[in-house]
DNA sequence: GCGACAG
DNA sequence: ATCTTGTCGC
């Protein structure tokens, strides 16, 4: 699919805080979204041992899925290189430029796009789901294994029941359970969709394991390029 | 000032 | 994220 990328990689802090700030205010958070998506996306990252050179390997994989069927109808990878370090708040500089060079191989549109990480639950309301979302263009939503802002409390212990995850009195995602007894996942709005829809298909895409066959499909196929 | 901090 | 096999428990 075709990307425009408006601004370049920032190599510094200050620049990456910048453009969070130029592109927060294109985050459409209202949807509603795709009802019935027929394909989804996950999309995953992974990192090898870092080089001498300061220079961390990475290899990321895009799984597009049949929603009906559960099973991949399409991938995309990438393998490359960051300089970006890791810091909270601004890991999509890290991560998305090889995730938009998958992306651009990828012979088909999904309808939905699920991202590793937070979306709107972010401290400045711009996670990595938010930041792909405005530069495809597609509703994505963020699937995280930890809450990163915000706190939720009256979570019911069935696989489906939820809690809004609160940053102050802002509802920011949802904990949400994928299977009865076992610690919830992080859903939050990306882009062009809304929180209660992206919710119902997290937990469709989840029937057997806590994280969406998305993203498991996703993780498996980044690590495995990342080898050889 | 101290600790926390998506992946 | 990553380093890593078996193992305790439902």
């Amino acid at each position: 699919m075709e990307i425009e990328v408006p601004h370049a990689w920032p190599d510094d802090e200050a620049e990456a805080l910048r453009i969070q700030d130029a592109l927060r205010p294109l985050v459409d958070t209202v949807g509603p979204g795709p009802r019935a998506p027929r394909t989804v996306a996950g999309v995953d990252v992974a990192y090898g041992a870092d080089r001498p050179d300061g220079s961390t390997p990475v290899a990321a994989a895009v799984v597009v899925l049949d929603t009906v069927t559960l099973r991949p109808v399409a991938t995309a990878t990438a393998v490359g290189s960051t300089t970006f370090p890791y810091r909270p708040g601004l890991f999509a500089f890290r991560e998305l430029p090889t995730v938009i060079t998958a992306l651009r191989s990828l012979h088909h549109t999904p309808d939905l796009l699920l991202c590793d990480g937070q979306g709107l639950a972010h401290p400045r309301r711009f996670g990595l789901a938010c930041h792909l979302g405005v530069l495809t263009g597609l509703p994505t939503a963020g699937v995280a294994k930890n809450a990163f802002v915000g706190t939720f409390s009256g979570l019911g212990t069935e696989r489906g029941e939820w809690a809004p995850l609160l940053d102050g009195t802002e509802v920011v995602g949802r904990a949400l359970r994928t299977r009865s007894g076992v610690k919830p996942v992080f859903v939050s709005v990306g882009h062009a969709i809304d929180l209660a829809t992206a919710s119902r298909h997290v937990l469709a895409l989840a029937p057997g394991y806590r994280l969406p066959e998305t993203t498991r499909l996703a993780d498996r196929l980044c690590r495995q390029v990342l080898r050889g």
